[in-house]
DNA sequence: GCCGTTTTCGGCCCGACTGTTTTCAGTCG
């Protein structure tokens, strides 16, 4: 996990919103902003490189890529200890309210000596703001009621709440005859393990009629914004959605818009202006002409720039645009390419469906294959050999018949010193082994490295599961020093699961693209306990793709034969 | 502060919305 990228990232973006408080050169700014991003997403871990490999980070200059070495050496930066003294530190806090800016913020602290939270709550008290200038009776209050919901910002939603939320709503939009079209966008479409706020577009010839649906849909709360093209609103339960309308002429390049990331969009724009040319929501348009040169569909739109449709997935300005450029952008696994599953419980463990509901349910998504893998005995002690052995046998019994092949598995935990629970011979006597690290999650490094590579080395073990263990929203990933674990997964051919359940996505996009560039396999599963949660492997997919994966690094993707003869190899 | 097929200065993405303004500033995405 590349968590010093995200310190330093927290430390430029830091810096970004002191500079802007005391007012700092806007470029400046969003220099530092721009830098945070490119920082964050960058494959490699800031702790192993110098300034010049730093300077190579788009984005990064010799100016910032000195101050990330400093930060890295010494665990500040001078320049922004200085920032600190003068500007108080709850003035930061004031930015996380949404409505107030860096500029209000630096006035109604020089004005009225507000300098955090609880200032600004006790002069909105006192209506100290209305006879600002620039300000009213209207701005302060909507301020104040912004402040009151402020806790609610900031807040992320899980990927698979947010999806369901969408397709509610998109159902709803779709019921107005109004509406030609319409679909999620933003950071949903792009599949981040979560999203702050769920993006919504409509292509309509009567925005008007599309809005009055919208805000009258059932879970919709408070309305924000309400204008021609955009109506924001906040659910019932405290999601905000963004609904843009647009002529359906326009409904690609609206969509590419409403997809890319802030940093992939301008990048785009950016290249635009260097060719006479303005890209918006609006469409691809020659500047001196004012002709319209790509508007309707997202193809027409990235090849007039002379780029291949780019997935969503891949819309994070982390290289997608250059090496579409330069014709070497992967072909990324798609969902319709996995052919089964390595990771499912059945009730024998903690799962809630039968092994036979299991396995109906797979044969009625078209699976060429089914792997059950149980947890073994150490986290769950109910579970014994003469009960695996038992499964072992009914799933032959399901097996003998139907085209779809049946592997016997477990989910074996990976112990603080990197034992797993059942012996060799038991072990050996599985079609797949799944190991994961479960409990102790706050080893060393070291202990936690050794850990890892100890269970990759172990002869039996097909696929290390959730490698990181995160749990989004409830802990981060473990500690490790993932160059190591990749390494000797490369050379053990042990595959790294893609964990598609929805607070795990585990490997994420950052290290599977560090594993792709490794040349490890990879494995894409649903870790389902019930027969419902298979279908949540086109999750896992999208993971993948957020980390370049193809088809060829992921063994559940492969044809049967192939992927047995994987299974079957041993390792270490 | 970054960047370059208009390269070492002089630009820097684009538009919607709100509230305060008679033409725009601030914020957001």
């Amino acid at each position: 996990m590349t968590r010093t990228n995200g310190a330093a990232a927290q430390m430029l973006e830091e810096f970004a919103e002191l500079l802007a408080l005391s007012g700092g050169e806007p470029f400046k700014v969003r220099a530092y902003e721009r830098a945070a991003r490119a920082v964050e997403g960058w494959a490699t871990d800031v702790t192993e490189m110098d300034e010049r490999d730093l300077d190579a980070i788009p984005g990064v200059g010799t100016h910032l890529a000195a101050k990330i070495v400093e930060f890295v050496r010494t665990g500040t930066v001078e320049e922004l200890d200085e920032l600190r003294a003068v500007i108080p530190a709850g003035l930061r806090d004031l930015l996380d309210v949404p409505g107030l800016g860096p500029k209000r913020a630096r006035q109604v602290y020089e004005a009225l000596g507000v300098a955090s939270r609880a200032d600004l709550l006790d002069a909105l008290h006192r209506h100290r703001l209305r006879d600002l200038p620039g300000w009213g009776a209207r701005s302060e209050a909507a301020l104040a009621r912004s402040v009151e919901e402020a806790h609610r910002a900031g807040e992320r939603i899980r990927l698979d709440l947010a999806l369901a939320l969408a397709e509610e709503l998109l159902a709803g939009l779709r019921a107005e005859p109004a509406v030609e079209r319409c679909e999620y966008a933003g950071s949903l479409r792009r599949m981040a393990p979560t999203v702050g706020d769920v993006d919504l577009l409509a292509a309509s010839a009567d925005p008007d009629a599309v809005m009055a649906a919208f805000v009258g849909l059932p879970g919709v709360g408070r309305v924000l914004v309400r204008g021609e093209t955009k109506t924001s609103v906040v659910t019932t339960r405290g999601v905000q959605v963004d609904l843009r309308v647009v002529e359906p002429s326009v409904y690609g390049a609206a969509l590419v818009y409403f997809t890319g990331s802030r940093a992939h969009n301008i990048h785009l724009r950016e290249i635009a202006v260097r060719e006479g040319r303005s890209l918006s929501e609006y469409g691809l348009v020659e500047v001196a002409t004012g002709r319209v040169l790509a508007a309707r569909t997202e193809d027409d739109v990235y090849a007039a720039f002379g780029l291949p449709w780019i997935p969503p997935t891949l819309r994070e300005d982390l290289g997608e645009i250059e090496a579409g450029l330069a014709g070497t952008l992967p072909r990324v696994l798609r969902a319709a390419d996995l052919r089964g599953d390595l990771h499912t419980h059945t009730t024998l463990s903690d799962g809630v469906s039968s092994l036979e509901e299991m396995v109906a349910a797979a044969r009625a998504l078209g699976y060429r294959y089914l792997a059950v893998t149980d947890h073994g005995p150490r986290l769950f002690p109910g579970v014994t050999l003469e009960g695996v052995l038992d499964q072992r046998e009914r799933l032959r019994r399901l097996g003998a018949h139907g085209s779809m092949t049946l592997l016997h598995g477990t989910e074996v935990d990976v112990a603080p010193d990197g034992s797993l629970d059942w012996p060799d011979e038991v072990l050996a006597g599985f079609d797949v082994v799944v190991a994961g690290v479960h409990t102790a999650l706050r080893q060393s490094r070291e202990a936690m490295t050794a850990r890892i590579v100890r269970a990759l080395e172990h002869p039996a073990v097909g696929v290390l599961a959730h490698p990181s263990a995160r749990a989004l929203g409830r802990r981060g990933p473990v500690d490790a020093d993932w160059d190591e674990v990749l390494a000797v997964a490369a050379r053990t051919g042990t595959a790294l699961e893609v964990n598609a359940a929805p607070d795990r996505l585990d490997l994420d996009g950052p290290l599977v693209r560090r594993a792709v560039e490794a040349g490890c396999r990879l494995a894409v599963s649903s870790d389902a306990h019930a027969a419902s949660q298979l279908d949540r492997i086109r999750v896992g997919a999208a993971t993948a793709q957020r980390g370049w994966a193809r088809r060829e690094d992921v063994v559940t993707a492969w044809p049967v034969d192939r992927l047995r003869r994987f299974l079957a190899r041993p390792r270490g």
